[in-house]
DNA sequence: TAGTGGTCTAGACCACGCC
DNA sequence: GCGTGGTCTAGACCACTAG
């Protein structure tokens, strides 16, 4: 019943680049010494080096050899240059509400799973400039994330903190996009009139742990659109 | 200087899937029956149905074999249920305007590469009952695609035609998402009142051939949201 | 039971990057 | 020149599906 030798293999070398032994832009051991170090054979290396390539977690370079990559995108869809833009612009973030206990908030455009355990939500605007672009509700299970309430953000990124700090990756979202019309809150976050069109995504990210996270974001799309590529 | 073996058996089994050889939902040769009908190894035949699965071309099932998918997904973001729904309300899809030359429309969220050759559009409104849910005009140059303007939809699809008819496949995405306010003649096509908060969606689609496709999509997502899965 | 895809071994030659 | 990943061969055993 034990698990393919290349998936032990690849978890092991996931860890490893979560726990920082092989940091981001680091070249990774060949696919010969995993070999001789696992006493397995280059092909099962390499299967174990693909998979993690699949996920995004490596490029590979033939004649150099499998890098580290770079932070990865945290959703399908991100506002247009919240990353690009920061060369010129500032993009900053105001937490609203930091982590804390709450009870499901379960109006999203899909069911919520963990009734079960204790929710933890958290509420943010971001900026670009001194202008409020997005607005953030996230919640989710505590169970898996114990101590996240008293933990500062890793560079100010939630999904780089479950990264480092909980070795929780993203293996995939679902997400609903409809337009709504700015309401008496949204007016007054966004300094917008009511009514004002306004984007809203709700996310549902599925961890490589089995649980999920619960995202609402409310969008200004006036001066910057929301993009995805594939 | 020749291409990889295995290459060349993808796409020779890419231009099978596409000519109708191996339908929807039809079982492909197995990795064995290929590896001795073309004199290679099991293995590199492997490769070739990997690439077609990463691909999302077919789906591969232990003891069972590999299955050519149904209906590949039009773009990253559809409305939801549009193909769902289907059992219960009718999908159905009005042509407006249909294809024709015309001048390109470079009011997009992303610049027209296409400068050069001349541009077909047509414009489309899709309904799921009785009402509307979406304006669609989409554009692209006439030159990879001779004779389409006289031809019906294969399925009522576009993309198919230029599966069945051109051989050319979508190889990727970019999408900018915008929220709007409904116009005159938004008002007038989905019957609603002007001002109503309405979803924009520009889609630059990548072809395996080189060139683009540029897609405008206003949505109605009072009742149906737009989703997406990754 | 026969056939399928999933995994693995033990080799080999190649094009490419770097020194 | 040497090590890297890219490709390929020729076998093997397994779990799963179907008749």
């Amino acid at each position: 019943m034990g698990e393919a030798v290349y998936i032990s293999l690849y978890k092991q070398l996931k860890q490893d680049i979560f726990s920082g032994k092989y940091a981001e832009g680091a070249l990774l051991p060949s696919e010969n010494a995993l070999a001789s170090q696992h006493s397995i054979t280059r092909a099962t290396a390499r299967q174990a080096l693909d998979t993690l390539l699949k996920e995004g977690y490596i490029i590979k370079h033939k004649g150099k050899g499998s890098i580290v990559t770079r932070r990865r995108s945290l959703g399908i869809l991100s506002i247009k240059g919240l990353t690009e833009v920061a060369g010129n612009k500032k993009v900053t973030s105001e937490m609203l509400q930091p982590p804390h206990y709450a009870e499901w908030y379960d109006n999203f455009s899909f069911a919520i799973d963990e009734g079960k355990s204790h929710c933890i939500r958290f509420k943010r605007l971001r900026s670009i400039g001194q202008y409020p672009v997005m607005l953030e509700v996230t919640q989710f299970s505590g169970e898996h994330t114990k101590g996240i309430i008293d933990m500062p953000f890793v560079n100010g990124s939630f999904f780089e903190t479950l990264n480092k700090n909980f070795h929780i990756g993203i293996s995939g979202a679902h997400q609903n996009v409809k337009a709504i019309a700015a309401d008496a809150e949204l007016s007054e976050r966004f300094g917008i009139s009511k009514g004002t069109p306004m984007l809203r995504i709700d996310i549902k990210f599925k961890t490589d742990k089995g649980f999920c996270l619960y995202s609402r974001l409310i969008c200004d799309t006036r001066y910057y659109e929301v993009e995805s590529t594939t």
